[in-house]
Formats: structure tokens, sequence, C-alpha cells
DNA sequence: CAATGTGAAGACCTTCACAGCC
DNA sequence: GGCTGTGAAGGTCTTCACATTG
């Protein structure tokens, strides 16, 4: 029953539960893979692979039942439960981040917000008070933080994911331009808005060519 | 001289880049793959394997030269040149991203902010004016707008692309949390919070196991 | 007969290991 | 001696194609 779900699949599965919770709400309580797949921007064959390394539910002939597979992959996405997280940095991102409605509705609950510059402690932003990144590790154990956010400048990301780790907290969303590293057991991933544009850019201006002269372009986009 | 760099390691020549920026800096001449490896948080043989698809100049038993690296990587992405952008939906997102220093320092200018509501369409944000999407096809050609930002709700975000796309913007990179389709030649990159957020609620829960029985867990963190 | 589930094939990416060069 | 560049091996992911099943 605990099959080794596939870091691709992982990946994919919350575009499924969107495109899932979507067609839910328009009624629809069967889906093929065909149109699952449509829906979330793949191919047929991988939603059923996808599906299949969940042990899944499908019926031949018919298709998958939309609100049973939107409870397989908020089961196995950890989802069924609530997650408090708590956001480092409170400049443009931190905020921007501190009101984005997104989080609250997939069951993120925002814990607090945190920054080390005194003028920032204090500020309202939503209806959360920013607090000194001093009281973190007592906001870890009072509100059973699991996620930390860095939305801090690159030269403090490091000593944030330090402190976060050395507070308990063992999975890191980092926005902060910058390289951290964290010990194995903490799991991070990065985001870093910059770098997409720059690797739009090489499409770009690869894709340019194919305007001018003869020299032949072949599709391709990189995957997220 | 004109290989096909393979997307794995186009995603991977910004960071590269960003770490070589920051040798440079600290007056670094000359960096091993060894040294940009740990800078750049990957392994020393992907760095060389990456750098030698563009063709590049190491010299054995001496390692690179930052500040030609620096040069071969801009060039390969693009970088040598200067890119305007536009920035579709001013809420949250979008102004934050509209503030956000670190584009304006990669050479990604800032051409215009836009939004349909007109509540909006007015209000300044840094030192631009927010303007009417209506306005989008004679700003992509006046200011030569090579990238769109889609910064919209999810609802609004289909169709902000199509307008995008009729306006002859060919790279579009997409924040909002819906799938969008674009035709062949535009290449399109999406960049979901939430589902980032969903996806280390995965790997949280997957390793909360490792703290309770016996099951063993291996590590893994997923691509960016 | 429509649609899943899955072995097998193929594409892509990463790691290994070492020859080649400075 | 130190470090690059790369062929070969090893993984992982995706696509194909079809047997299977309600």
């Amino acid at each position: 029953m605990n099959r080794p779900v596939p870091d691709a699949t992982v990946s994919r599965l919350p575009l499924y539960l969107r495109a899932l919770v979507d067609l839910a709400g328009m009624g629809e309580a069967t889906v093929s893979s065909d149109e699952l797949a449509e829906a979330a921007g793949v191919t047929s064959a991988m939603v059923r692979k996808d599906l299949s390394a969940l042990g899944s539910y499908g019926t031949r002939g018919i298709g998958y039942d939309v609100a049973q597979l939107i409870g397989e992959i908020r089961s196995t996405l950890g989802l069924t439960q609530h997650w408090s997280i708590l956001i480092a940095g409170v400049g443009n991102l931190g905020q921007a981040l501190a009101r984005y409605k997104g989080f609250a509705e997939r069951g993120f609950r925002i814990a607090a917000l945190l920054d080390v510059d005194r003028s920032k402690v204090g500020t309202r932003v939503g209806d959360l008070e920013a607090r000194h990144l001093d009281a973190l590790p007592g906001i870890v154990r009072s509100e059973g933080v699991a996620i930390g956010v860095i939305a801090t400048p690159a030269v403090a990301a490091q000593d944030v994911a330090d402190r976060m780790v050395g507070a308990g907290i063992r999975s890191i969303l980092n926005f902060a331009p910058a390289m951290v590293t964290v010990p194995d057991d903490v799991t991070i991933r990065k985001v870093d808005l910059a770098i997409e544009l720059q690797i739009l850019s090489y499409y770009e201006q690869r894709d340019a060519l194919r305007d001018l002269p003869d020299g032949g372009a072949e599709g391709a986009t990189g995957g997220s």
C-alpha cells in the first residue's frame, strides 16, 4: 500500500488535484485519463502511469471517479491535515505571499510573519502582525509549524534557513536568489523568479532565429 | 558552434551565472568545476558536462576563467541584450513583482503594468503607472516587449495569454494557478506557489514516518 | 467497446571513471 | 599533479502499444 511514488509524479499530483477540483465544481462525477490529461496539460499515458503509481481506482471502460480521486491525491500529498507555515522576510515578496489567498484555500495556514528589521516588526499585513525573527523557535513549537518560507534578501537566506532548521523545521521553500544548504533530513525547494526569466530568455533568443534565416529549430520548453 | 544545449543544462546556467558573478565580486579570477559545483549546489561532473555543452573554455590543471565564463553563459542565455517585459495583473503578486529589484539587475526592464480593473488603472507601483490591458498591443509594439508575465487570478489567465499571443509575445511566464494553452511557437513556463507547498507537504508527510516506527525513508527532493 | 493498467522501448539526464592535456 | 572533457554505464522519466477488464 506504500509504493514509493516517483518524484516526477509527486510534482504533477497537485496539477491533477486542481483540475479535478475544477471538474467536481462543474458537476462531473467521472473523468477519463484523456479528459484529465487535457485539463492538466499532460498526455493521457502520463495520467494513467501517475495515477497507477498511487494504486488508483479507475474503472475500465468508464474512467476515474472524480470525488474518490480527489480523496486519493489529497491523502497521498498529505493534504488531509492542515499545515502551519511561517514566512521569514516581510519585504515585497513576503507581503505578497502573506496576502495570497491560495495558501489558505489549499489548507496552508500562515502562522507567523518574521523579520529582523525592527522597523518592520509590528507592521500589519492582512490580519497578521510581523514579529521579530528571534521569536522563531517559540512559534515553531507553539504553533506546530511544519514548513518555513524564505522571502528574505539573498544574503540573509542561509542564516534564516539555519535558524529554521535549528528550530525543528524540516521543509523549506526558498524564494531568495541564493544557494542554501541544509542537512540531509531537511527538504528544500527553490523558486527563483529571475531564473525563470533567464530561462525564457534562452528560448526567446533561440527562437528569434526562426524568424530570420533557415536554421531550423525544434520545440522544447523545459520542465517545471 | 551552435550545439543544441539540453533543457536541463539551460535551467542550470542561471545558477552558475549567479555563482560566478558572486565569485567575480570576491576577486576570484579562476574557478574549478569543484568550486563552482559547491557554489551552485550541484556535482562537479554536472558542471563539467553542462559547461562542455556550450563549447566551454576550461583549462586542464587550472579550471575556468571566471570572467570569460560569465560572458559565455550570458551570451548563451541571450542576456547580452536587455529584454523588456510586461506584467499583467496588478494584485498582490503583480505589485511585488513590479517592485522586485532582481529583474532590473539581471537586465529585464519592466515596460508596463496592466490590469482590466479600472480602479487599478492609474495606480502607481514603484515608478510605473498601471495601464489598462487594452493598451497591450500598442505597448508590445512600441516598447518591443518580448516576455509577458501573467500575475492575474486563475480565471483571467487564459484570456490574458491569448491577448499576449495576439499582440506578438512569444514567451510567457505564468504565475496564475491555472492551465494555460498557447500555440506551439510560444514558450510558456509556469510558477505556482501553492503547488510548491503541496509538493513539500508530500515529503513532509512521508518523512514524518521517519520519526515514528521503523520504516526506512530514502532521500529525495524533486527538481525545480 | 471504451478506457484502464502496464510491460517494453525509447528518450533524456546524471554519475562514473579515466584518458588527455596544461 | 591537477583538472577538464567525455565515452560508457546507470537511472529516471515518458511514450508506445496492447492485453485486460467492466
